[in-house]
RNA sequence: CGGGGCGUAGCGCAGUCUGGUAGCGCACUUGACUGGGGGUCAAGUGGUCGUAGGUUCAAAUCCUAUCGCCCCGACCA
């Protein structure tokens, strides 16, 4: 292709809303051209890079024998109702829907478990078309909070999505442990170094699911993990040891209340009572966990020096949602004030549930839900209920993992999920297949994720320097660029045409710039475009020698013209595949 | 959902407080000179100032409503 056919687009500045660097960036190189909040067009540039992304994951999954098909984004709301979801998703406030001149409504697909599910509930009849994995490449829509860092988090995006089949959990697991390996070789093949961890199922449910992470520090995803066991999880999911409580052995004081008046944080109890560390304080979370039709109160024990995951205690709860009960809403229930709650005197209507530091606490501190008081040297079973004990605490960094390494921390992008969904939508839709033994049963099921243009955006945010954006070559929109520098002079033009023609006979994807810009307006376009290679014909082209530029480095060389062609050639095809061993 | 801020040319912004001819930079068009790191000069194009209503002789500016966008918070007991 011409650039000057190109419809190329840059701009000088950044864009006043761009805060990380893929979104400046993309933004600038005339990329992505924002519609509104979380909506993009993409340039026919852009577009190059992400048709390329779909083709490396096309060819893995093919070559894992999946198979590609096309799904509907309208889907219908009963459907998504005999799962439960259409309640789930509208609570999580993730689901966008419309309604056709009858009313039907519709969901705009965040995501396709029920159709695809409806599909092979109609197709499949026998134990012996199985297993099938189908997958499709698609625009996905998500309500999201807050659409933020330009392609990264968006309202309408284009993700690849895959479902597995099987007759059994045997078999489900070959089919995902296959799934897991071509994950890898996509993240590979785009020139990008994914890691997976252990992740929440979050609202898929399921037995097992591992994430794709790609380091990032602007990611929005917190991975922990331990430096030589493997072990890496989402914070959201991570567990970690955690010291056993203090004076564990003390024999039990008796429970007096004192005044505290206007506290609100453990710190701040500790300035009342200097000999009771922030770690003998147990804190009271209380929260409620929305259900489709009800709502349920839950107070949560967890040592004072600890933090809650909210996470795992919405999984405890089963609701599809959690939120922190507000200052009224506390006061309404306890009668006290915000900052006062305890296991003590609690309302019948709370559930109470203790994180698993708390256990074995003895002569604690904690609230008796008045204002203004707490209780010194509480016991547990003596002063309030044995509550049910589990994990619902935030592992942080430097704490001893699983393996009992120090657990690191790091940043990422999430760039796929892989999901053991076992039979909970198949059951629940009564997609079933007529098995060996001659008994209908449920097919299981896996699903399977990745966001095409976030990984696009992903490898922006990992590859770039500050003159612009540094494709690796296999999303490159273009591999190579032939700039010429004068393209007025006929005699270089002729010769970068020339290079153009031979480069595009070898197959390498290459454009030729022909735009009448000056060369360091030229030099600074390409930069930021991030092209990988560049040949330049410009002054020493009378004797025979262009020059060859490698973007990620930003060295030059001079070479011959005669050259021109097989370096680039050399390079290019070296580097098409990623970090896939050849 | 709570708090804060912003909507003025394709992009980045000033002008609003104190009402009186709508501006600057980049980009774009034409011409000339340039030609290895966003070059120079000259002449131009482009805006119902988010929308609707109100006050006023007069509204980008004041008032009301509304729509959109951005940021922060929503891990506090």
């Amino acid at each position: 292709m011409r650039a000057s056919r190109l419809h190329l687009v840059t701009y000088r500045e950044d864009p006043a809303d761009a805060e990380v660097v893929s979104h400046r960036l993309m933004a600038r190189a005339g990329l992505i051209f924002k519609m509104g909040s979380g909506m993009y067009a993409y340039s026919p540039l852009l577009w190059r890079a992400i048709r390329k992304a779909t083709n490396i994951v096309r060819r893995e999954l093919d070559a894992s024998g999946c198979l590609e098909l096309q799904l509907p984004i309208l889907q219908d709301k009963s459907l998504w109702e005999e799962t439960g979801r259409w309640e789930k998703y509208k609570a999580a406030g993730v689901m966008l829907s419309t309604t056709d001149r009858k009313g039907t409504t519709f969901g705009l697909a965040p995501t396709a478990e029920e159709v695809v599910t409806a599909f092979m509930r109609a197709t499949t009849k026998s134990y012996k078309q199985l297993p099938v994995t189908v997958y499709q490449v698609h625009t996905k829509f998500r309500d999201e909070i807050r659409p933020r860092f330009g392609l990264l988090r968006v309202k309408e995006f284009l993700m690849m999505d895959a479902y597995s089949f099987d007759v059994d959990d045997a078999a489900l697991d070959i089919t995902y442990e296959e799934l897991r390996k071509a994950y890898h070789r996509v993240f590979r093949g785009m020139g990008m170094e994914a890691f997976g961890v252990e992740a929440d199922s979050g609202d898929f449910g399921g037995s097992g699911s591992m994430e794709f992470m790609i380091p990032a520090s602007t990611g929005e995803d917190t991975i922990l993990y331990e430096e030589a066991s493997g072990y890496a999880a989402n914070v959201e999911k991570a567990t970690s040891q955690f010291a056993a409580p203090e004076g564990a052995d003390e024999a039990p004081r008796d429970l007096h209340v004192e005044d505290t008046p206007n506290v609100r944080t453990c710190e701040e109890l500790n300035g009342f009572f200097p000999d009771v560390p922030v770690h003998r304080m147990v804190k009271t979370l209380l929260y409620k966990a929305v259900h489709h039709d009800h709502e349920e109160l839950w107070a949560c024990l967890i040592r004072g020096d600890q933090q809650a995951n909210e996470i795992k205690l919405r999984n405890h709860t089963g609701g599809l949602a959690l939120e922190m009960l507000t200052d009224e809403e506390i006061r309404q229930h306890t009668g006290a004030k915000q900052g006062f709650a305890g296991p003590i005197n609690m309302p019948e209507a709370f559930n109470i549930v203790a994180d698993v530091t708390v256990e074995g606490m003895t002569n604690l501190l904690c609230g008796v839900n008045e204002t203004d008081k707490h209780a010194l040297d509480v016991n547990i079973g003596r002063d309030f209920p044995v509550p049910t004990f589990a994990d619902f605490r935030t592992a942080r960094e430097g704490e001893p993992g699983p393996s009992g390494e120090p657990l690191k921390l790091e940043k990422g992008i999430e760039a796929g999920h892989i999901f053991k969904l076992g039979t909970e939508y198949t059951a629940a839709m009564g997609a079933t297949f007529m098995g060996q033994t001659g008994k209908p049963q449920p097919m299981v099921m896996g699903c399977y994720g990745i966001g095409v243009s976030r990984c696009v955006a992903a490898a922006v945010e990992q590859h770039s320097d500050d003159n612009g954006i540094v494709w690796p070559v296999p999303l490159a929109p273009f591999e190579a660029v032939v700039a010429v520098l004068k393209p007025k002079k006929a005699e270089m033009l002729a010769h970068g045409e020339a290079i153009y023609a031979s480069l595009q006979a070898k197959g390498i994807e290459v454009m030729l710039d022909d735009r009448p810009l000056s060369p360091g307006a030229k030099f600074r376009d390409l930069e930021l475009m991030g092209f990988p290679y560049v040949i330049v014909v410009g002054r020493d082209i009378d004797e025979g020698v262009v020059e060859f530029k490698v973007r990620a480095t930003n060295e030059t060389d001079k070479i011959a013209i005669d050259d021109a062609v097989s370096t680039v050639v050399e390079r290019v095809t070296a580097e098409r595949t990623g970090l896939l061993e050849r």
